[in-house]
RNA sequence: GGUCCUAUCGACUAACGGUUAGGUCACCAGCCUUUCACGCUGGCAGUGGGGGUUCGAAUCCCCCUAGGAUCACCA
């Protein structure tokens, strides 16, 4: 059987981390059979649209490395992708239940249902539609029912499902599951403007576009029933399904917009890398080999196994996501990098320097942050003059005789030719020896001066990016200083 | 409340009847070191409970408990 399987986002103006996961997971299924992966738009709800939302959608799929074989973009021989220009084969198919009375009109009023489920909440048990007591064609005969129609009322048409037996499928995560067929609904198919519901347009699509495993998330599980009833009322093939496991929140709820980031956007924003944050989705609901956290998107492919995804429900956590941001950026090749880092520097005020002097900074620098972004406010002394310092620092690292130890050294660094870290560095471990102090002790007092806080990168790489010159300006300023007793 | 799903360290997971239950994040300690990081080494920590089946159960079955999803003219 060729692998076809598909992502069926509805455009809600985001992507959502676990929709994300959903067509990683679809895409990883078919490159591995060599199949086909489609998108497909469920635009079904009109009261609903947000202008650009499919735009949005595909923007940030690309993004993810993930490429349809078939969508709206590069139609396939089962278009159209998108399911309002699909309204008639709906329409068709819902008809064809009717005759078939295997579904039926309903009349009732929104006020009407809600009361239902009042009574059925005081009566305990489900809430689902009382098909005998309500004013459909079951109740109201057909011919009733045809005239209330001619008379403009409105009406919706529902699957009519079995009162006896019971509904099994198989899941390849799950295994076997089978719900008695009266504990399901009498689902909406048809609403009253004439657009399908999720469950009639995603079951006529699935077919005539030769989906052969549906592959979407766990909340979809408690209505797969319905799905199996009416490829069952259509006489077609069901295709195997796979329930993927939720992602949660920390409070191991369903991750939801009301919490903290959950648009793929929104990490994009705060620089996260697409590599990482592609591989640690991944890794939620699956792991390979479990020895191993960072795979590629051919790994994934090559290694990819749908009966061996997790069943139970993933936290998704942002210390372990930042922890493979940073394992990402310290191999992120510098040229890629300098672009992203001046661009943020040029958010700081910080523009003109050169992309080799940009390249060294971040090469000094891509191991100490989780971000790009981090980096400008973290060296804001190498490109202004320290007016601050940490008096922590400063009463830890700078005593009395401090000045004195300082100058001769300061003396020779001034002399030197050459300012680089191979010089100032040689220098000063001369000087030190010659002096019988440890660097330690001048290390701290120069950082002190050059940058006023404590961490950073190496003291030589630091002053051989300062240059010579403004380190000895900087050096004489902070002196200046001392002696006036201004800090 | 009905239905369905689920249950291995705090978190992500590996072990698909036989392992001292492994790896990673986080946390802690040490090493490295001119600081901060990185890195390295070590440590803490888990099969929810009870019954079965079996020579042997994290793994299979049942019950309990706990969590979650779903029950819209939303998807």
């Amino acid at each position: 059987m060729d692998v076809r399987v598909r992502f069926a986002p509805s455009p809600t103006g985001y992507l959502h981390v676990g929709g994300l996961r959903t067509a990683l997971y679809n895409y990883l299924f078919a490159k591995k059979h060599g199949g086909k992966c489609i998108l497909r738009i469920e635009d079904t709800d009109r009261t609903r649209f947000v202008e650009n939302a499919t735009e949005n959608l595909i923007e940030n799929l690309r993004w993810a490395g993930i490429e349809f074989d078939e969508s709206l973009e590069k139609e396939g021989e089962f278009g159209p992708y998108i399911q309002s220009e699909r309204f008639d084969l709906y329409t068709k198919y819902g008809k064809e239940l009717l005759e078939k009375d295997l579904a039926y009109y309903a009349f009732d009023t929104s006020e009407e249902l809600e009361a239902m489920r009042e009574r059925l909440k005081q009566e305990g048990g489900s809430f689902k539609y009382d098909r005998n007591k309500m004013r459909n064609s079951i109740t109201l005969g057909k011919e009733e029912a045809e005239k209330l129609i001619a008379a403009g009322e409105d009406y919706v048409i529902r699957m009519k499902v079995p009162e006896e037996g019971e509904v099994r499928f198989k899941d390849i995560i799950r295994g076997e599951v089978k719900v008695p067929c009266k504990d399901v609904d009498d689902q909406i198919l048809l609403k009253s403007d004439g657009f399908p519901t999720y469950h009639l347009a995603n079951v006529v699509d699935d077919h005539f576009m030769q989906i052969s495993h549906v592959i979407r998330g766990e909340e979809w599980l408690p209505s797969t029933p319905k799905h199996v009833l009416l490829y069952q009322f259509f006489g077609w093939d069901t295709p195997d399904f796979a329930h993927l496991p939720l992602l949660l929140n920390e409070k191991k709820a369903k991750l939801s917009k009301r919490h903290g980031d959950v648009a793929v956007e929104d990490f994009r924003a705060k620089g996260y890398l697409r590599d990482a944050f592609v591989n640690f989705i991944a890794l939620l609901g699956w792991n390979p080999t479990g020895d191993r956290e960072i795979y590629s998107m051919q790994e994934l492919i090559d290694l990819f196994d749908l009966s061996k995804v997790n069943k139970a429900g993933a936290v998704f956590d942002l210390k372990k996501l930042a922890w493979m941001n940073q394992q990402y950026l310290k191999e992120l090749p510098t040229s890629e990098a300098v672009p992203v880092l001046k661009a943020e520097l040029e958010k700081h005020e910080v523009t003109g320097l050169e992309d080799n002097y940009i390249a060294q900074v971040f090469e000094l620098f891509k191991e100490r942050v989780t971000f790009i972004s981090e980096i400008p406010e973290m060296t804001s002394y190498l490109y202004t003059e320290p007016t601050e310092f940490d008096e922590k620092y400063m009463a830890k690292r700078w005593k009395e005789d401090t000045a004195d130890m300082v100058k001769p050294l300061i003396e020779k660094l001034s002399q030197l030719e050459e300012f680089t870290h191979d010089s100032t560095h040689d220098l000063t471990k001369a000087h030190c020896e010659e002096a019988d102090v440890k660097m330690g002790q001048l290390m701290h007092p120069l950082r002190l001066m050059l940058t006023g806080i404590s961490s950073g990168a190496g003291m030589f790489d630091t002053m051989a990016l300062i240059g010579k010159d403004r380190c000895i300006k900087r050096f004489e300023t902070f002196l200046a200083k001392k002696e006036s007793g201004e800090i």
